[in-house]
RNA sequence: CGGAGUGUAGCUCAGCCUGGUAGAGCACUGUGUUCGGGACGCAGGGGCCGGAGGUUCGAAUCCUCUCACUCCGACCA
């Protein structure tokens, strides 16, 4: 995309009424707009960035055997009085009602909705298990929006369910989950702690939040550092295997991780002493079994192998799609802007034109930007160099292809790491090379 | 939902106390000089001072009501 016909409103001072890091940041990338208390349009680097989330939770939960489907935001309050929650659920749900007096509400979760379509279409045992998962638009009337669009009433999330014929076979899935979870963070090029959850009172050690580090999380954290060391994307599991899984879990739960509301002092002594991390973390996803609780309270059975009916196990598992924007942004910045994962970054690479208007440098830049128009920004502005290195900075692309009257002339390349700050001088060939590693 | 604030140009803010023709910086338009880390000059454009009502000869400024937004706390993907 070409910045000088882009719409990547970037604001030099940060807005009054962001608070947080990642909030200033979105703001100053020209990433969102704010449109009322806790809702955001989200503009075109922004919306990449979610995207590109959202494209990585999805083949993850692809890979993990779940398929999607894509649920309405408005639901009829008839669900929802079935399952008791109409009730329950409070004010945090924005209720509506239709010209024909009817009861409905925006969907905060879909729990019953999902049981409800499930039960519709499944009738037999032999179908089970399944698994299916949506990434859709929530609202929750939060009391008090903060935060950008880190607690929004309005936020993406990918919400799965599972649905077993028993617990063993239940406890599979769940663990198949988790592996899934562990693979889409490192994968999003962060690290989320898994975290024993409460699970209320169903009981049982099956529900974990995940939780990405950064001293503006909500929730106070104690972990096994060696839970940051770990290559989940390279971890031996069979996941059709529940041995294997079995293997895998309890691997994985050896290690000591809480939240403050879970911390265990006695376990936590038992953490080598170098090995213990305490900080604060933003919960980026959440994933528990919760048994036959909606499946009872809204008699969806199928038949089992003796024709009499059983109650499938469900579990649920989201990923706050929209938050973890912002939470990325938390833990990957400096003091000049948004620092993006290759993985998840809106654009891979910037490229600035250092003096527009001079014939080499002109024709240099053309050529990078040939050669990938939709993964790069080409900063072709009529803007002074430090205005462009700031924007470029600011935005946080991972690349930065420098081009100059000087090494323009000999077709050189500077290539600047945002990470790092890197500086190496290639060849046009050279950075023709990167940008095809880059897009691949 | 309790407490505290803020609404003035696209953004950051001054002006309000003590009423008298709407301001600055940045951004934007034109122009000239500049040009490797947010340049400078000159000339411009841009405001129902959140909304309604009131007091007054006169209201951004004082009073009442209202709407929106932010922050702190209790609650949450």
């Amino acid at each position: 995309m070409r910045l000088s016909r882009s719409f990547l409103p970037t604001l030099k001072e940060n807005p009054a009424e962001a608070q947080i890091t990642s909030h200033r940041l979105m703001l100053r990338a020209g990433m969102i707009r704010q449109t009322s208390a806790g809702i955001y349009a989200w503009l075109p680097a922004g919306l990449r960035v979610l995207e590109n989330i959202a494209n990585i939770v999805r083949e993850e939960q692809d890979a993990a055997g779940a398929q999607e489907v894509l649920m309405p935001t408005m639901q009829s309050a008839e669900l929802w009085k079935r399952s008791g929650r109409y009730d329950d659920y409070g004010p945090e749900m924005l209720r509506i009602r239709d010209r024909h007096e009817r009861d409905m509400l925006f969907g905060p979760t879909n729990e019953e909705m999902i049981t409800d379509i499930f039960g519709q279409v499944v009738k037999s045992y032999k179908e089970l298990p399944q698994v299916l998962y949506q990434i859709q638009w929530k609202f929750r009337d939060e009391v008090r929006p903060r935060f950008g669009v880190m607690r929004g009433r309005e936020f993406y999330m990918k919400d799965g369910y599972s649905f077993d014929l028993d617990t063993a076979s239940a406890v599979d899935t769940y663990r198949r989950m988790m592996l899934a979870y562990l693979r889409t963070f490192q994968r999003l090029g962060v690290r989320a702690i898994p975290m024993r959850a409460d699970t209320g009172p169903i009981g049982g050690e099956l529900s974990h939040e995940f939780l990405i580090l950064a001293p503006t999380g909500e929730s106070g954290v104690f972990f096994d550092s060696a839970l940051e060391d770990q290559d989940w994307l390279g971890e031996d599991v069979d996941t059709n295997d529940r041995a294997s899984l079995e293997k895998f879990f309890t691997r994985m739960t050896s290690f000591y991780a809480a939240t403050d509301e879970m911390h265990d002092e006695k376990a936590w002594t038992e953490v080598p002493a170098d090995r213990q991390r305490e900080g604060r973390g933003i919960e980026v996803g959440h994933i528990f079994n919760f048994g036959r609780k909606y499946t009872q309270s809204m008699d969806i059975a199928v038949s089992g192998p003796d024709g009499a009916p059983i109650y499938p196990e469900m579990g649920s598992y989201g990923i706050g799609v929209s938050r973890l924007v912002a939470a990325i942004i938390e833990a990957s910045h400096d003091e000049n802007g948004i620092i993006w994962p290759q993985s998840v970054a809106p654009f891979k690479a910037v490229i600035i034109n250092l003096k527009n208007g001079d014939a080499q440098c002109d024709a240099l830049c053309e050529q990078l930007y040939g050669a990938a128009p939709r993964a790069l920004l080409y900063d072709d502005r009529a803007e002074r160099a430090g205005a462009k290195f700031a924007d470029a900075d600011l935005m946080g692309h991972p690349w930065q292809l420098i081009v100059g009257p000087r090494g323009a002339k000999e077709g050189k390349v500077e290539v600047k790491n945002r990470r790092t700050g890197e500086r190496t001088e290639e060849t046009l060939e050279g950075a023709l090379a990167l940008i095809a590693k880059l897009q691949g």
